[in-house]
RNA sequence: GUGGGUGUAGCUCAGUGGUAGAGCACUGGAUUGUGGCUCCGGUGGUCGCGGGUUCAAUUCCCGUCACUCACCCCA
């Protein structure tokens, strides 16, 4: 087969997709419970958008992003995240002339040119939340709290919520300075990342894996003491409310994330249970205040995150998927498979959801598979039946089998479904 | 980008230097128009691709591609 999807798609079939529907479902059930409505963004966006955002350092814009020339020269990319377009989007629409808080939320693919793994695609979907014009510390306890209750209610059990403060632009600038006069007499020891890092974004050094920076950055000073005194007690109040909450968290000093734009709170929500492979990371988010100002617009605070979908399926408990067909209409002879399928007609017009094989075979072939789909119900139409104006219908689990006149068909199915005749 | 593993039927996998097998799935029958269980039969494979060694390669060797896991990165 030389045609394939891309490296690192992939498609999901019918037998997949009720495990996704029922993972967009909750989400937008606990997003609209909180107030939050829903926004779609283009897949595509002029790179700058991108480039400014995430920032030019970083791993995504250095050397993850599907970018490409159109044919008006333009340079555009696939997006890689979605905040960003969210931001673009509030500012070039005026948003906060409508309203003074806005919630917003996304479901939907993104792309990122990684090396694919477990839990880790080149086409994967995110589910998000971004909240404009609320300052936080309430909101953003308020975001995370829902966010763990969204996980938990898909049964995943095991996880830990990871909340951290890089504080606002003084304390960022301040504690920059104390870092690098750590870091710099180290220097040497760095990875080459590292040693580039410290140029651009001495930040992520922090959040190096390499064995001897990850050594030097344990000993580094702690950004959670610089942070000036609206930082600190932003933070503070965060953890007193995730408290009141009964949200359990742990607060990790090291948290840093891959994109620039964070600002004051950040977290991270790991899951631990199997099936998952190394991508545990299931959420990500935070707080960019600065980002709407950057991009033009007033300054608005903002807090979001966005949780891999990909990785919650592999996460969620697997459940019996149920049948997606309520009857099965069998044509008894090749010569009533017209009378058979005006009957399907008659009964999808009240609100079943009806199958039938009309290719002519046998009685049993087509019974078989009414069972193979897990159908409730099989309703048999012979050259007999189609003479008196009746049909059979049969229950497949309770192994009963009574005639009934066709016009009479449709409401003994939904009596035997239990469901209103639509 | 770096390393490891795996490529044989639609799926999960066995196997052999003499051009292939099981289970599941699909399908027909046992039961003239009645499913699930059982029994019997059938369809289905250039053994990833290219090259080398050999009388002979699906098997051994090399290369390549794909998939996958990990590092990394992140959701």
């Amino acid at each position: 087969m030389s045609l394939r999807a891309v490296k690192g798609m992939k498609d999901i079939l019918p037998d997949e997709i009720s495990k996704w529907h029922r993972l967009e479902r909750a989400f937008r059930e606990c997003a609209e419970t909180y107030g939050f409505r829903e926004a779609r963004f283009p897949i595509v966006e002029p790179t700058a958008l991108f480039v400014r955002s995430i920032g030019e350092t970083t791993d995504i814009v250095e050397k993850e992003m599907y970018t490409f020339t159109d044919r008006g020269d333009k340079s555009l990319t696939l997006r890689p995240e979605a905040t960003a377009s969210a931001v673009r989007a509030y500012v070039q629409h005026s948003v906060q002339g409508r309203e003074p808080v806005t919630k917003w939320y996304y479901v939907g693919p993104m792309y990122r040119r990684e090396r694919p793994a477990k839990g880790r695609y080149r086409q994967f979907y995110q589910a998000g939340i971004e909240v404009f014009g609320d300052p936080g510390p309430y909101i953003d306890a308020e975001v995370i709290d829902m966010v763990v209750g969204f996980i938990a209610s898909l049964g995943i059990a095991e996880v830990e919520v990871l909340i951290n403060s890089i504080g606002g632009p003084e304390t960022r600038s301040k504690y920059t300075a104390a870092l690098l006069a750590y870091l710099e007499p180290h220097q040497d020891g760095f990875c080459p990342d590292c040693q580039r890092r410290m140029g651009a974004n001495p930040l992520r050094v922090l959040d190096c894996k390499v064995p001897r920076c990850a050594e030097i950055a344990a000993n580094a000073p702690s950004m959670l003491k610089h942070l000036t005194d609206d930082d600190r007690a932003h933070f503070d109040e965060l953890q007193a409310t995730l408290t009141t909450l009964g949200t359990p968290y742990r607060v990790d000093g090291s948290l840093v994330r891959g994109l620039d734009y964070y600002t004051r709170t950040l977290f991270e929500v790991l899951g631990k249970g199997e099936g998952l492979g190394a991508q545990n990371a299931l959420l990500g988010g935070g707080r960019y205040d600065e980002m709407v100002k950057s991009f033009g617009g007033p300054d608005t605070p903002a807090i979001g995150f966005a949780v891999g979908l990909d990785r919650l399926l592999l996460a969620m408990p697997e459940v019996e998927s149920e049948s997606h067909v309520d009857v099965f209409v069998i044509a008894a002879q090749p010569t009533v498979r017209a009378e058979a399928a005006l009957l399907g007609r008659e009964l999808r017009g009240t609100g079943l959801r009806v199958e039938s094989d009309l290719r002519g075979g046998s009685l049993k072939s087509q019974l078989r598979r009414a069972d193979k789909m897990n159908t409730r119900i099989a309703l048999i139409l012979g050259e007999s039946e189609v003479a008196a104006g009746a049909v059979q219908v049969k229950d497949l689990r309770e192994k009963t089998q009574q005639t009934v006149f066709r016009k009479e068909a449709a409401k003994r199915v939904h009596e035997i479904l239990d469901t209103p005749v639509g």
